[in-house]
DNA sequence: AAAAAATATCAAAACGTTTGCAATATTGCT
DNA sequence: AGCAATATTGCAAACGTTTTGATATTTTTT
């Protein structure tokens, strides 16, 4: 059976707040009793109930993270940075899965508030309607930080993002760098911030240039490999054919560079193409694709460490909007090799 | 403010008891307080407070997850499929990635013991030394579901596993079919059950079918990239060169592909290849590398019912080891091409 | 109309901690 | 020795539930 503090007390006939006091280290203790108590904690083989701890000091020191795919990639590093910064702080983790359903975001928000999480990293797919249950995590004095998408509420939240129009502008800047003049891009749901902001960049680098936006080059996907095969199947029938494309997420490059492939084109030759967090870690994808990457496992850690901080000063009210640096890893589908820029602050 | 039970039942004028009967529906109520309560509880936006719950009942609702490395596919998968089961059976999951480190393996057991888990599911680490924690976890009753890799424990235990012996099996016959002799291996480490079926099962592969086995066609590595690589290079120098390899990790196949062209051979020509674990999410790599595939969701699954089932009858002390079927998923490493062959059972 | 049975409610204990306050023990000082 | 200061311990309440046993109310049966 589980041994409790009062086992332990009993059988050294004193007060289990002695006990609990060893056991926090608090407060004054005569040496020789904490040693005898120390002693019967060992040899009793006692561990703490922390749902009992929990319950009494009002901190589970377990924080919740939802994500809408824990099998894609971006969201696997995230938490292993989160997972990293929180675990060394002392707090656990609960990892929720929405399959990208706002109901079960919305399901999983309230749980994790009845389960006294002590805080939340959240990357929603729930981006516009509002929230009943994080309404209720704000008015509960819960942290929560928003990561990747940005939602789209009254309320000021703190987050961690990249700079995502920068990715854009990087990318695009590259291509122009190269030559090219008539670069497509298929960028994501134009509701999520990322595929919007990436929307930005791409206009703004275009702009910058002084090459002239055609808007039949503008495709919008919705992130999955079949609307990058498909949007790029239809840009290959402009007559005035693309030279260089920009996809912004990672399947739909593969969708992409699939159609390219379909259609007897090749890359870089035929068009150079920079993809949108590509980890190959095969490191067998030829020709490698550049790509822009973000720093997931940052972008976790960081979020991790604003929520600790949050945690600390419960006072500050101030949100915080971390926006990080996309980097651009040129690799080989844009025809260079082995040259690797990195955006600077 | 957050809203207790008691709270509600202030503001109704009756007692907390009453109030906890309609939450949990139990026993007789009058409909009408019922209803009157229901309305408040409403009104006032209570949520329950699972932590008191969980202490009163003896039961958090939540298990424990622990995994190597929480980045690498299998894992992701693996813990999608747990999620997948758990948290439609009104179960929460405590995600721990122990980074390979046998110490915090056993830190986050105890952690997770502490936490009060109702059970656990482990892809362990540890293989060989004997856990004070495990052994805790198991005194106190907590049903522990081993994955991927058996420990060589005195206990008997719960575990799911695929047949890792016929998966290379299955591969190396596959390769035999095609007329290969001088057929080598690269395994993992042979004190994990991993490592040490997959080699068994090569062997017993090439002896059933009559072929003398060159011991020194057996590499050992350590599952990592860095290990595939270098082995396959020490056997490329071999006069009499193997004309297929059969890689038993993911990333020693990368490591061993690239090894192979390296040394300016051609696979499959000069070189025919089966690997393991090869999700090509990308679907870009060429040539496509046949491999033998675990269906690592179903494993996760597998292991969340029968953890699952432990939690229903916990008189049950007959303990199960469910293997799974492995599947030889033939791509273009081999010089064939879209044949898929599965294991019937 | 009284007794028995069924229904509805409540008070209090329990789950295993932590902690403020009070009580007691020890020490140092004069 | 007497007192103050300090160190050590214990008691009891609290955290928010669930549940048992008791009591109160209503309904049914005779």
């Amino acid at each position: 059976m589980k041994i409790t503090l009062k086992d332990v007390a009993e059988k050294l006939n004193i007060s289990v707040s002695t006990v609990s006091r060893v056991v926090n280290n608090k407060s004054y203790v005569k040496p020789e009793t904490r040693e005898k108590v120390k002693k019967a904690l060992e040899e009793m083989n006692y561990s703490p109930n922390l749902v009992a701890r929990s319950l009494k000091n009002k901190s589970t020191k377990t924080i919740g993270i939802i994500v809408p795919d824990i099998s894609e990639v971006f969201f696997t590093y995230l938490i292993k940075g989160v997972d990293d910064i929180l675990s060394r702080n002392g707090y656990t983790i609960i990892l929720s899965d929405t399959g990208e359903n706002p109901e079960k975001e919305e399901l999983y928000l309230n749980l994790l508030l009845e389960k006294q999480i002590d805080g939340v990293i959240l990357a929603t797919v729930n981006v516009n309607k509002e929230s009943k249950a994080l309404d209720r995590l704000f008015n509960n004095n819960i942290p929560v930080i928003f990561v990747d998408n940005l939602p789209n509420i009254k309320r000021n939240y703190d987050s961690v993002i990249i700079d995502n129009s920068k990715a854009s502008y990087m990318a695009v800047e590259h291509l122009i760098n190269l030559g090219h003049r008539r670069i497509g891009i298929i960028t994501g749901k134009l509701e999520e911030t990322t595929g919007y902001e990436r929307l930005m960049g791409y206009r703004k680098a275009l702009m910058d240039n002084g090459i002239k936006i055609d808007e039949n080059l503008i495709r919008v996907g919705d992130f999955k490999e079949k609307s990058g095969y498909e949007n790029m199947r239809s840009l290959l029938e402009i007559e005035d054919k693309v030279t260089a494309m920009y996809v912004a997420s990672s399947k739909m490059t593969y969708g992409a560079v699939k159609a390219i492939r379909d259609a007897g084109l090749r890359i870089p030759e035929d068009i150079a193409v920079v993809g949108f967090d590509i980890h190959d870690n095969s490191g067998l994808i030829s020709p490698a694709i550049t790509t822009i990457l973000q720093d997931e496992e940052s972008i976790g850690k960081v979020a991790a460490e604003l929520l600790l901080k949050r945690l600390q000063d419960e006072g500050e009210k101030r949100y915080q909007k971390i926006v990080l640096e996309p980097c651009l890893e040129i690799r080989e589908s844009c025809g260079y090799k082995n040259i690797k820029t990195k955006a600077s602050k």
